[in-house]
RNA sequence: GCCCGGGUGGCGGAAUUGGUAGACGCAGCAGACUCAAAAUCUGCCGUUCGCAAGGAUGUGCUGGUUCGAUUCCAGUCCCGGGCACCA
């Protein structure tokens, strides 16, 4: 074999990797152990285009690097198989989704192994998996039996908070909601309530609890939609109307980790970016609740900036705050009322986009407890019920809001901070002295914080408070295709099943019409109703929260996973995956993580060490231009002379930018077969344009076809050497020829054309190891820095050198061919065995080459010499040359001279290594 | 509106700590080999002045710090992403 048979040489060692289970990884080593982990996909029934892979490949060059080097690698695949889209398939095709979803795993299986990527399938999970999901509810029950200790910041199980309430009542454990109609019991009293109270108060504590939530009801669709199914108040699919409905809804307390999250971010490398994402969707704010008196009845705010008390102009309380009704005035109740009419009418995506300011007097006064001021208390729809108290102090000069709230409704404005604030727009300050604010006077803004609220608290009118803008999680789905509950309904009390009943398994069924009054599917099912079982499944997020776990121990039918195990793995390593899943996924496996902590399940509190975020890969359209009512195509350049429409054309029928007229003619099944064209220069040229890869803008390259033109090997550099993998940029076709040429020159290093066979024995020249020591040093360094495009052009520069040496020595090829391993395994197995006379040797199992450092150590440097910063000439100097040295050398030089134009140098920098600079 | 990123040749990108801007590749141009094509190889390739040697200019824009700025600072424009009345 002389040429580079690309596809025959990847079937091949595909198939041996196979057989000799190359890829497959025990729980017992020796070695230091690495994971990492993909997010696993979810196996939609479009299949991949090349922007999938990326973040694959990316950990699949990054597995097998950290294999060279040492490591018990995991890396393990698998498919988040639930979720809603087979669901609207099977509702629309009839086809169970359990079928549907098989179907796309094999085909995602399928393009998968065409890559070669060397992950250990011997440890796939699927979410769907009854085997899978027995540990999912398993993990619902653990949250179940728990409740957060506040005190000691931990979950605990329930069974010791009921033995703390036979004891003392709840007098160390308030409940976490403020408004339950119970707020406080004794032991006896606990001992003397009724299983169903005891039950309703335990609920109020479980980590995984039961309570009423609003959803998205559709009655012509008879069915629940996700808020992105809901556009304008209407159903994104037929635009029907939408209201608001009451459902009992399964919720997390992710709330009572609010600030383990967030504390938890410093101890993990994520980067900044996503840091502040998470960190501002949890929303952490200090401030003070403080109780003004409105008439006989106590008012409740929540304030970041107690400091500006004396400033308060106005309150305001949502439209639903339940104090309106009582404190409304009889003069202002009809002009409340139709306001309430108005703000009902309105869904809350519109109140949300709302930027017009409205509301309407009470007529009710509050009195500022420092100043005895009489406030006036307005209601609007811009402060929102379940947000602080839901209510606000307004405090026209601090807060642009509130300012422009007093404007609109000319309420007079007091102005606390002197010249900080202008007359025209609120100044948000903390560094202003107070005026105008009784014993504050004089007071910089941020002291006065700690001091009013001390103050606050003296008083007895407040507290020092901490609020967060993240919600509980709405743990339950109206829909077939998710874990069932393992939870029955009986006399309205929740029963878990016994560990020993699980797995619940999901009923087959016939239809997947949603059931009577917005329950799921599962409510048609008379046995499963018989039962009283939930009709409610768990959400996509529930079987993706702990799937890391069940990789290190993926068949353990015992545990969900052995302590052991999860000792030995730990943390993931490197997590690789897109931004999307920013807030929601990874806030919830750190969760789930965090509550399995707690209760001693396993032993650590981070899933994920290290995150990397790959970018997208953006399509590249491609456009043709018809003339106007005409079935003539006009190429791009001439375009302008004509009035012209752009239709997008399916980029695999162009080559560059060069349309194929005879596969554009027989597209669409020949809609264009008569069309005419008006060429440049014989050719048709397309416009282009970046956009996002889909289907509907014919801008969707397989990797299946590249892989089968190119090759895997190329296939996987060219996507590392588009850019870094963190940013997103457009896919180019064209360019994969540049990387294929790459490896072709590689492989004539090893065979000639005619000659065949052409590596010899004979001993390197210290210049053919300084290429490749210079080279080991970038591979290692950037792969561990996951800049694996410049790795890429190394390797280039790499094979360009000693082409150009014509070193055909083995001495240099065998450990470039480790180096190269992690990038295109195939060609480096290859020829690796090769070289080695087809031992059983495999390059997967080598040793990253050791970087000899006295190879690359230079002992003159061509230093770039510039006057005045512009650089003008180049010198070679020894490295060890000193200042005085350097200068001597320097004034001999001709161009120096020219430049010096006579004069005596004002300065000469010399930089060691780096550059000389001469200031004239 | 607020908060993050980012603006470098025709294109994707490189320049790791303030030190030769444009590595590597694509596209393009010229040439070699060939009956021809493919493959391969060689040279050129930011803009501009110049026959050339060489010079000027150049990392969105305007300033600043520095012997020296793609890199640091201030302001500004544009693009991308996230959040969106959070008190």
């Amino acid at each position: 074999m002389m040429e580079y048979q690309f596809r025959d040489i990847e079937k091949k060692w595909q198939q041996r990797w196979k057989d000799s289970k190359a890829y497959k990884v025990s729980n017992q080593s020796n070695r230091p152990k690495y994971y990492v982990l993909d997010m696993f996909p979810y196996p939609s029934g479009a299949g991949l285009h090349v922007g999938h892979p990326l973040g694959y490949i990316a950990s699949d060059i990054f597995s097998r690097f950290k294999r060279l080097q040492g490591f018990n690698v995991l890396h393990p695949m698998g498919y988040d198989a639930f979720g809603l889209p087979a669901e609207q398939y099977a509702i629309e095709h009839g086809i169970h989704p359990a079928i549907s979803t098989d179907n796309n795993i094999n085909n995602f299986r399928r393009q998968l192994d065409n890559i070669g990527f060397c992950f250990d399938w011997h440890r796939e999970i699927r979410t769907s998996d009854a085997g899978y999901y027995k540990w999912t509810q398993w993990i619902f029950l653990q949250l179940f039996h728990a409740y957060y200790d506040r005190s000691e910041r931990r979950a605990r199980p329930i069974s010791q908070l009921v033995e703390a309430f036979e004891k003392s009542g709840n007098v160390s454990h308030p409940l976490p909601n403020a408004q339950y109609p119970v707020q406080s019991f004794t032991a006896e009293e606990w001992n003397s309530f009724k299983e169903k109270e005891r039950q309703d108060l335990l609920m109020e504590y479980r980590l995984a609890y039961c309570g009423t939530g609003e959803v998205n009801w559709c009655e012509a669709l008879g069915t629940v939609l996700a808020n992105d199914e809901v556009v304008n108040g209407v159903s994104e699919r037929g635009g029907h109307p939408v209201v608001k409905k009451k459902l009992r809804q399964w919720y997390l307390r992710i709330t009572a980790y609010a600030d383990r999250l967030l504390e938890g971010l410093d101890k993990v490398e994520f980067s900044d970016a996503m840091k502040e994402m998470q960190t501002n969707w949890i929303g952490r704010s200090e401030g003070a609740e403080v109780n003004f008196a409105v008439g006989s009845e106590e008012l409740a705010v929540y304030t970041t900036r107690p400091d500006t008390i004396f400033g308060v102009d106005f309150m305001v309380l949502a439209p639903e705050h339940e104090l309106v009704q009582q404190i409304t005035t009889d003069e202002q109740r009809s002009a409340v009322e139709n306001y309430l009419d108005y703000v009902n009418s309105r869904s809350e995506r519109e109140r949300m986009a709302e930027k017009k300011i409205s509301g309407v007097f009470t007529g009710a006064y509050a009195i500022n407890p420092f100043s005895e001021k009489k406030i006036p208390v307005w209601i609007s729809e811009y402060v929102l019920a379940g947000y602080g108290t839901g209510a606000i102090m307004g405090v026209p000069c601090g807060d642009q809001r509130d300012h422009a709230f007093a404007r609109h409704f000319s309420i007079p404005i007091t102005n606390i901070i002197g010249q900080y604030y202008n007359g025209e727009e609120a100044n948000p300050t903390k560094e202003a002295i107070l005026e105008n604010s009784g014993f504050l006077d004089g007071m910089v803004m941020k002291d006065a914080m700690p001091f009013i609220i001390n103050k606050i608290e003296e008083k007895g009118i407040g507290k020092r408070k901490v609020n967060f803008k993240m919600r509980d999680a709405a743990f339950s789905r109206q829909r077939y295709w998710g874990e069932p509950f393992p939870i029955k309904w009986v006399d309205g009390i929740a029963n878990p099943l016994k560990e020993s009943e699980l797995p619940l398994e999901l009923p087959h069924v016939d239809t997947y019409k949603p059931g009577p009054e917005g329950e799921g599917p599962l409510a048609n099912i008379p046995s499963w109703v018989e039962q009283e079982l939930e009709t409610n499944t768990m959400p996509g997020y529930a079987g993706s929260s702990w799937y890391f776990l069940r990789y290190m121990d993926p068949h353990n039918d015992q545990e969900f996973c052995n302590r052991a195990v999860s000792d030995y793995w730990n943390q993931v390593d490197l997590y690789i995956g897109g931004t999307e899943h920013a807030v929601g996924h990874l806030l919830y496996s750190r969760m789930w993580t965090k509550a399995l902590f707690d209760l001693g399940h396993i032993g650590f509190e981070e899933p994920f060490r290290r995150l990397l975020n790959q970018g997208m890969i953006q399509g590249s359209s491609r456009f043709v231009y018809r003339i106007a009512g005409k079935n003539e195509f006009v190429s791009y350049g001439l375009k302008d002379q004509y009035d012209t429409q752009a239709i997008h054309v399916d980029v695999n029928m162009v080559d560059g930018v060069e349309l194929d007229l005879e596969q554009f003619k027989k597209w669409r099944g020949g809609e264009y077969a008569q069309a005419g064209f008006i060429l440049e220069n014989g050719k048709y040229l397309c416009g282009v344009e970046t956009e996002k890869m889909s289907k509907s803008k014919f801008n969707t390259v397989n990797p299946d076809d590249l892989v089968q033109k190119y090759g895997a090997d190329t296939f996987r550099m060219y996507e590392m050497f588009l850019g870094p993998v963190e940013v997103s940029k457009p896919w180019d076709t064209k360019g994969i020829e540049g990387v294929h040429r790459f490896l072709k020159k590689l492989w004539r290093l090893f065979y000639d054309e005619q000659k065949g066979k052409q590596w010899t024995d004979s001993p390197a020249t210290d210049a053919e190891k300084k290429i490749l020591h210079k080279t080991i040093k970038k591979i290692g360094e950037d792969t561990e820095r996951f800049s694996f495009n410049t790795c890429v052009s190394a390797f280039m520069i790499c094979v360009n050198e000693l082409s150009e040496l014509k070193c055909y020595k083995k001495e240099i090829l065998e450990p470039l061919l480790v180096l190269l391993t992690p990038y295109a395994p195939h060609i480096a197995e290859e020829l690796y065995s090769a070289l080695n006379g087809n031992s059983d040797q495999s390059v997967l199992d080598a040793s990253f080459p050791a970087l000899q450092e006295n190879y690359i150590k230079e002992t003159s440097k061509a230093y770039p010499v510039a006057i005045n910063g512009k650089t003008r000439t180049e010198l070679t100097i020894e490295l060890s040359a000193s200042q005085q040295e350097v200068e001597e050398l320097l004034l001999k030089d001709a161009v120096v001279q020219k430049w010096l134009d006579g004069k005596a140098p004002k300065k000469i920098i010399y930089v060691k290594n780096k550059m000389i600079n001469v200031v004239v």
